[in-house]
DNA sequence: TGGTTGGTGAAGCATGCACTTAAGTATCGC
DNA sequence: GCGATACTTAAGTGCATGCTTCACCAACCA
């Protein structure tokens, strides 16, 4: 999942699809790349969920799946929050002991 | 940055250091792995923001930067909200347009 | 019907990445 | 000062990844 948003290229593939759904080839064109290489990519963000295609004749449509995107949004924002609030409370206590402590806590 | 995030190991790391700041050694001891590759994963971590240290004495402490996963999260929400947009536009296309009709608008 | 378009699949290559070993430096406790 | 501790750095290895080429199939269309 954040593997697949790791490539910057995939990305780019990413924000193209957000503006609206697209065939391979389309999303290829912009690309300096061979058309296999782009199927490569979209079979990545396709197993990590992020998108979704379906096929009609020859042309396979792609289209963002916003899931996978509020579950990566999630994982960091739940991280980001257990340490905004433990920082928080690390302020605090230093604004209560201007002196810095030695710490003895953990083994 | 997302290819910070993209390695399971640091990920690992990043969810320790929201535990509370914490030495090279302890970030190290429930890895399988080298002191070495802890530090190379590290040095990732830092540049991508996502972590910052301080060296006091021979001890290298470390803590989680908020900010760069603000970026991060920033990045995915907006994509998000772009794309549920235009999905929530074409819903109500279809939902007054009943019929599939043929596309032609690009290229 | 035959050529063109749109996509698929396999094989190969080159680079990058995660990890190891090994040797070194700086600090701490005695 | 001396050994142990806590990293640091460099070099090397093996596997994953990103990309290419090439051969191929399926639909479209003139």
């Amino acid at each position: 999942m954040f593997q697949a948003l790791a490539d910057p290229t995939r990305r780019l593939m990413i924000e193209r699809l957000c503006d609206g759904p697209a065939s391979v080839s389309e999303l290829a064109a912009p690309l300096a790349m061979t058309l296999s290489a782009v199927v490569q990519h979209l079979a990545v963000l396709e197993e990590s969920g992020l998108v979704r295609s379906q096929k009609q004749g020859r042309v396979r449509t792609c289209q963002v799946d916003t899931q996978a995107l509020r579950a990566a949004e999630r994982w960091i924002s739940e991280r980001r929050a257990l340490w905004e609030k433990r920082f928080d409370r690390l302020a605090a206590y230093l604004a209560e002991n201007p002196e810095e402590p030695k710490e003895g806590s953990e083994t």
